[in-house]
RNA sequence: GGGCCCGUAGCUCAGUUGGUUAGAGCGCACGGCUGAUAACCGUGAGGUCAUUGGUUCGAAUCCAAUCGGGCCCA
């Protein structure tokens, strides 16, 4: 007889094959058409909420495995709190302004079409380009089985989130924070207009090398009684920016020299540039004069500026002065360079800017007034060479920024710009002190933060661009004063609310400003809106406004904010500076920030090395639970690498995990909970799963709990592999299959099957989305309880909780059986290589063990059944373990070997117990 | 150059306040099974804990330097 036909065999149409990339997009629709995002929010919405407020992507080209990751890691964090019965919106949101789209849109049209261009038509255009990548990258991000409102996402160009932007300004700008003050950026003077530095091209320019020499006024200590003049020698290539210079900065730790080159005058040059500037034409050597001193003990002299003999300039030091080139002493115009400007502002410098839009010098220039800067570097080389301050003269060749567009070097100048001061209102303060009240994790990130803030100056929130939200004052046309106050911005947000801020730039301020309010309070005169428009920055950080407080189902301040290391300096800060700036308090109670991805070797990734990998690649090779998985599985703490090993190993994971819930589901496929067994009905072995099951439960939880996702991936792998599929699984296979199918035995192993599925199934949702949907769907109807499991909640481990001392009494006793199991194994595996054993049901074993641990080993029932052989005799004494063959013989039906094979007449080739169970069941 | 951070088996991760031969799973090798079968089970081999130098009776753990890497500045 063909006993097979008599037994519990699994069945399931859970397929093992898990063909993710074709059936993934199914699953999509599912939760489309069963509406799961907004069920998931109404589910829960009588309990507590959480709200993680989404960071905004620019919506410029594909995603990449960074923002991937990033999106998959707030997708764990909702879709968990909400099976926590958390009521967990998520909005994702989009950055749609800036110069990169506007970039974008100016290529695409060229420069000619450019021009003829209008702004309100350039806007268009860039909203258009903005919203194709909305839509691009938010089905991207739903191809990864991220779950959001992505029907009605927030968008940094509608208008009622330019409102919010408004609304922030004005807050600031009441309480003193926000002023008006000059800040060096590149400047094309052929297209007069500013540049962003993605507009800047790098290229070989030759340019005037001179040195030059500032007489001190008065002469430092370590040169006091010498006769000579002392001067301190600059190297400079732009000699147009001398009529702006105000300062010299030197390098603080360095040491100082004076150099005598001709009779009666010596000049002060780093030590350690002395040979270099010796080699200067002509000179062959120089009397070094005795004595030196540290660049900081030069501070505050003062010396004869070189184009204004009549006016002084000052010694400063600076961080930025290296001793590679030139003399290690700077020549310092705050107006003309970036590094000059910090320290200017540093120092608390003048900024002169004698160059207009056209690059020609303004009467603040003094005898250059009237040229163009171009023309002026000969003018300005002779005339120093005149008054005997220029030590040498050439040309040099080096990199320098031209514009991306007329291709001519640009320049570096002053112009007027808005800013947030970091200390007037004491801001600075303010946010150093919100930021100990949030939770920072990983825990140094608060350090990170906190050295920024310390040290960054004053913010400058302006931009000379078109795309983008304008600074929301107004200027008088006549008098030229800046002209705002609350009724003002009250009408401009009103007008960004209803028509956007497109408005500013298509309609007049006396279209929308009430009649009262459309003139100059000073002079009467007309207004003009100011064309300066927002740092995007600014506008995303200020989404703490113009969404959380402002759409209903959100809240300020957020919950999280969860985002890559890089927007330490990005998006917590601005928020950050926004949200005290304007309501004291951070916008944040937890922060979560995650390394950067890179490859295998640990590098970034770039193009040119070819390491890059995409994320929708990897979505149509592996699918997008595998990226999901690997997302869980890296310790984002640190940088996160991926490559195709990586991948490989956590589709292999994956792998075993589907393996094992398919393997529970084919052994649920007779199962109702009507069947299930009560605790005192269970074998041990049972019980012991169970709170195996429980403990996996809550050490799951708290990683979870924890942010720690690669523990929940650790924690959830070794346990369907060790705990179920090398342990549990691997002995209940006799009793599933062979017992009969209605008895207590076989009940009572499924009972704590469909535990193990069910919770196993809702402890991986948040990662495996995909997987334990089709896993869900799969299980028999009776055992699932919501439409979705992400709808189904938090798993609930039946049995345990009540039975406590039982529970401690079977993890004692069960480690050290299990201890023992794993030196049944090594003895059998032994008999197998000598070849006397195949199976281990073909083994009775004979395990000697101290008084001690034999106790535990009798007090466990069904001791046979754990080691998986087919008879075991315990003895006491010293360790060890023999294997011999099985007695009895082998039954047919259940392959172990039994000495009552034989005994039942109708059955004669099988064991007793299945002949009983082929009785039953008819056979 | 500065700030923050990282460097434990081929891969992903554990290693509690420094304390016995540094762990797990995967992968790999070998073997078993053929009633989870393009599955499943078992055994085994893999590590100068980046390097060097200190502190200590004792360091993967503390300190310093070096090398390599990342983010952000300059």
């Amino acid at each position: 007889m063909d006993y097979k036909q008599t037994m519990n065999l699994p069945q399931t149409s859970f397929p093992m094959k898990a063909n993710l990339s074709e059936r993934e997009p199914h699953w999509l629709e599912f939760w489309e058409k069963k509406d799961v995002y907004r069920r998931s929010v109404e589910l829960n919405a009588g309990g507590p909420e959480f709200i993680l407020h989404d960071g905004p992507p620019y919506a410029n080209g594909d995603i990449h495995m960074g923002t991937a990751f990033n999106k998959v890691l707030k997708d764990l964090v909702v879709k968990y709190k909400t099976m926590r019965g958390y009521r967990a919106p998520y909005v994702p949101g989009w950055d749609c302004h800036g110069q990169p789209i506007e970039h974008m849109v100016e290529k695409t049209l060229g420069s000619e079409k450019m021009a003829s261009t209008s702004q309100a038509e350039l806007r268009k255009l860039c909203r258009e380009w903005a919203m194709r990548f909305v839509k691009r990258q938010g089905d991207e991000f739903k191809r990864l089985g991220v779950r959001g409102d992505f029907d009605n996402p927030y968008l940094t160009l509608n208008p009622s989130y330019e409102a919010g932007d408004v609304r922030v300004f004005a807050d600031m700008y009441r309480k003193g924070m926000v002023y008006k003050g000059r800040k060096p950026i590149h400047w094309c003077w052929s297209c007069k207009t500013a540049l962003a530095e993605a507009e800047i091209e790098y290229g070989d320019e030759t340019s005037d090398s001179i040195y030059v020499k500032f007489w001190l006024t008065s002469k430092p200590a370590a040169w006091a009684g010498r006769p000579e003049r002392l001067g301190v020698l600059i190297w400079t290539t732009t000699p147009w920016t001398l009529p702006a210079n105000v300062a010299v900065t030197l390098a603080p730790d360095a040491d100082y020299v004076a150099i005598k080159f001709c009779e009666g005058e010596a000049l002060i040059v780093a030590e350690a540039l002395v040979g270099q500037v010796e080699q200067l034409g002509g000179v062959e050597s120089a009397e070094v004069l005795p004595g030196k001193m540290k660049g900081s003990d030069l501070e505050g002299l003062r010396y004869e500026l070189p184009v204004f003999p009549d006016r002084t300039g000052i010694v400063v030091t600076g961080p930025h002065v290296e001793l590679t080139a030139g003399t290690g002493a700077v020549h310092t115009a705050p107006g003309h360079g970036e590094e000059d400007y910090l320290v200017g502002v540093k120092h608390e410098l003048p900024s002169p800017m004698p160059v207009n839009d056209l690059g020609v010098f303004t009467d603040e220039a003094g005898p250059f007034a009237g040229l163009h800067v171009e023309e002026a570097n000969p003018r300005i080389i002779d005339w120093l060479r005149e008054r005997g301050t220029l030590l040498w003269s050439g040309k040099t060749i080096h990199s320098y920024p031209h514009c991306w567009r007329c291709k001519k070097p640009v320049v570096f100048r002053a112009t007027e710009q808005w800013f947030v001061s970091m200390d007037a209102t004491g801001l600075r303060r303010d946010a150093l002190a919100a930021m100990s009240e949030v939770q920072w994790v990983p825990g140094w990130s608060i350090n990170r933060m906190k050295g920024m803030v310390e040290e960054r100056p004053d913010w400058c929130i302006s931009r000379q661009r078109a795309w983008g939200v304008p600074i929301p004052v107004f200027e008088c046309a006549s008098c030229g004063g800046v002209v705002a106050n609350d009724a003002l911005f009250e009408a401009v947000e009103r007008l960004f609310a209803t028509e956007g801020a497109d408005a500013w730039f298509t309609r007049k301020p006396s279209e929308y400003l009430p009649p009262d309010l459309g003139a100059c309070p000073e002079c009467g005169g007309e207004l003009k809106p100011e064309t300066d428009i927002v740092d995007v920055w600014f506008e995303s950080g200020v989404s703490h406004t113009s969404v959380c407080k402002t759409r209903p189902e959100l809240r300020f301040p957020a919950d999280l904010y969860l985002e890559g290391s890089d927007q330490h300096r990005g998006w917590f800060q601005s928020a950050l500076m926004t949200s005290v700036g304007a309501y004291g308090v951070p916008p944040y109670k937890t922060v979560l920030t995650h390394g950067f991805i890179v490859d295998g070797e640990g590098r970034k990734m770039s193009k040119s090395i070819g390491n890059v990998v995409d994320p929708m690649d990897v979505v149509q090779r592996y699918g997008a639970d595998i990226i999901r998985l690997w997302v869980a599985s890296s310790d984002y703490s640190q940088d996160v690498s991926v490559s195709d090993e990586i991948l490989a190993r956590n589709a292999e994971a994956y792998r075993r995990i589907r393996n094992t819930f398919r393997f529970l589901l084919s052994n649920l496929f007779d199962y109702q909970p009507g069947d299930a067994a009560a605790w005192e009905d269970m074998r041990e072995l049972d019980r012991h799963a169970l709170v195996t099951l429980h403990d996996l439960v809550e050490r799951v939880t708290k990683a979870y709990d924890d942010w720690r996702y690669h523990v929940v991936f650790h924690e959830t792998f070794g346990y369907c592999v060790t705990d179920l599929s090398a342990l549990y699984l691997d002995v209940l296979k006799d009793r599933l299959y062979a017992d009969a199918p209605g008895s207590v035995s076989r009940r009572s192993a499924q009972t704590v099957l469909a535990a193990i599925l069910t919770s196993l199934v809702r402890v991986l949702a948040p990662v495996l989305t995909f997987t334990t949907e089709e896993i869900w769907q799969a299980m028999p109807e009776a055992l699932r309880d919501a439409d979705s499991v992400q709808l189904a909640g938090w798993p609930r481990v039946p049995f345990v909780a009540a039975h406590a001392d039982e529970a401690a009494r079977l993890r004692e006793r069960y480690a050290r059986v299990l201890a023992v199991r794993e030196q049944v194994m090594k003895a059998l595996e032994d008999a197998r290589a000598q070849g006397r054993i195949g199976k281990s049901q073909e083994a009775r074993v004979i395990v000697t063990r101290s008084a001690e641990v034999l106790a535990a080993l009798e007090e466990t029932p069904d001791l046979a059944d754990v080691f998986i052989v087919s008879e075991v005799e315990l003895r006491e004494g010293e360790a060890s373990v023999t294997v011999e063959r099985a007695s009895g013989e082998k039954c047919a039906r259940c392959w172990n070997y039994r000495t009552d094979v034989g005994a039942d007449e109708d059955h004669s080739d099988i064991c007793g117990r299945c002949a009983s169970v082929v009785h039953e069941v008819g056979g």
